[in-house]
DNA sequence: TAAGAGTCAATAAC
DNA sequence: GTTATTGACTCTTA
């Protein structure tokens, strides 16, 4: 993984010893957990960078022999299956049935085409008939709808097969299809895809088509790169998603659609302001934005002047590297009648860890000038390390220990109490790497989930390359 | 009100 | 130039 050294730091240890927190409102099965490791003595390592790793063995931090500690590396394996090699797609021709999406709307009845159609053509995205949302992707139903004949994808256009209607059957059509509208709504809400499958198949689409990613998330999802990088790469179940989930009906959506749409979707808002007309012009499929109004305010762009600016630490930070940074730290977290008592104990070098500001940047170290954009921290490897070494023992930590770590470390508590947020979020994506059913993976991810912390990949690896030089040593 | 969920977007990595 | 990572923001949920 590329989360290799940001910092030169040597620090040589640090721990963390702690002792019974003080009770918590339990929220889950992670807060137990928690709350049984608040109780016992913690101690965190945090090895230098570039010497002996930080080598959290069940050992060494779970007195009590916790058997939930696993391996960083059983957890890793940012999913890229093999099947998924870009060859194999490139061997398809462009109009061969996808591989089927297994457990998605096998059950939905394909809906006419043609009535289709002409809701497609004269409904918002999120507005389309849920059947045809949802029409089964097995390869046969694609195929014999797709392929058959150059001119498949005519079966959705804008003409539909509808015999030369008197109103009285125009209307009866609609009222059947409005209702089968409702129940495939109701199904649809309830219905399963597999994400992953869902997203090693956009994957392939976007290499097949050379579709840069930037272009799809935002032509088609509405979503920035990086987020449909993240939700290609780590898909969650379907079971745990909530309003995730209109993104990847964004792309199941996309994915049945006949190649020339999907196209013709990439294409559209290509032209600038695309995407502020919506809606307004039903007859013209070009002003028709997959992208729909976001379930709450996207957040305002920088630099538009809504952005209340950085943190008063970010104005002018003091970015210190880590180079040359040798140290050995203590941390030692105790509690005295049901209040944490957090002593720390560092045997820091002067210039180790700024109190503040303690960030380092690529550069803007010789800038004057304000930036409008906000400066993105970077942990440093100390604070990285030391941050992901108690991750590993407390997950949720005390608010006061919370700033204790902050203090620490010289951060803000909250930028402490984001990165916990986040590797709790993001130590939850390891069932990319199981085939089972989603409804299987979410049993084994109700035990594993705290386990792993996939951020800290980075720094297993990373130990292991180090091992490696302690052992030349 | 805190934690979770979804996401942005800076930027590192390739 | 494209993709992956990740700190932080906004909104939702318990």
């Amino acid at each position: 993984m590329q989360d290799v050294d940001r910092g030169d730091g040597r620090v040589r240890r640090a721990s963390v010893i702690q002792s019974p927190a003080r009770p918590r409102r339990r929220r889950s099965r992670a807060m137990d957990e928690t709350r049984v490791r608040d109780r016992a003595p913690l101690t965190v390592i945090v090895a230098p960078s570039n010497a002996s790793p930080p080598r959290l063995s069940p050992a060494d931090l779970l007195p009590d022999g916790d058997a939930a500690f696993h391996p960083l590396s059983a957890v890793n394996g940012r999913l890229t299956p093999p099947g998924l090699e870009p060859a194999s797609y490139a061997t398809l021709t462009p109009l061969l049935p996808l591989p089927p999406i297994s457990t998605v709307s096998d059950k939905f009845a394909y809906h006419a085409g043609g009535t289709f159609t002409v809701i497609q053509q004269q409904q918002s995205y999120a507005a389309l008939s849920p059947a045809a949302y949802n029409e089964p992707l097995s390869p046969q139903s694609a195929y014999s709808r797709r392929s058959a004949s150059p001119n498949s994808f005519e079966r959705r256009s804008p003409t539909p097969p509808i015999p030369s209607p008197g109103l009285d059957l125009n209307a009866a059509l609609l009222r059947e299809e409005q209702a089968a509208q409702q129940q495939a709504q109701v199904q649809n809400d309830t219905e399963e895809i597999n994400t992953k499958e869902l997203a090693q198949r956009i994957s392939g689409e976007l290499k097949r088509y050379s579709i840069p990613q930037a272009i799809f998330a935002q032509r088609v999802l509405c979503r920035s790169q990086g987020t449909l990088s993240d939700l290609l790469r780590n898909p969650k179940p379907w079971s745990k998603l909530k309003s995730g989930r209109e993104t990847f009906r964004r792309m199941w959506k996309w994915l049945q659609e006949p190649e020339f749409q999907r196209m013709s979707a990439l294409r559209l808002a290509d032209t600038p302001n695309q995407q502020t007309v919506k809606g307004d012009n039903v007859n013209n499929m070009q002003q028709q934005s997959y992208c729909q109004p976001r379930e709450y305010a996207p957040p305002v762009p920088q630099g538009s002047g809504m952005y209340p600016g950085p943190p008063p630490h970010w104005e002018a930070p003091v970015y210190e590297p880590a180079g040359d940074i040798s140290c050995f730290m203590t941390l030692v977290v105790y509690s005295i009648s049901h209040k944490i008592l957090i002593a720390i104990v560092s045997f820091v070098t002067a210039a180790q860890i700024p109190q503040r500001g303690s960030c380092k940047r690529k550069e803007d170290m010789g800038t004057d000038m304000p930036s409008p954009k906000k400066p993105r921290l970077v942990f440093t490897d100390l604070q990285r390390r030391t941050l992901q070494a108690i991750f590993k023992e407390t997950k949720r930590p005390s608010k006061e220990m919370q700033v204790t770590i902050a203090r620490q470390l010289g951060l803000e508590p909250t930028t402490v109490g984001n990165f916990f947020m986040n590797a709790r979020r993001r130590s939850m994506d390891k069932w990319k790497d199981d085939d089972a059913p989603s409804s299987e993976l979410d049993t084994q991810c109700e035990s594993q989930d705290l386990d792993h912390v996939p951020s800290l990949d980075s720094a297993e690896s990373e130990e292991d390359h180090d091992d490696q030089d302690d052992h030349l040593l």
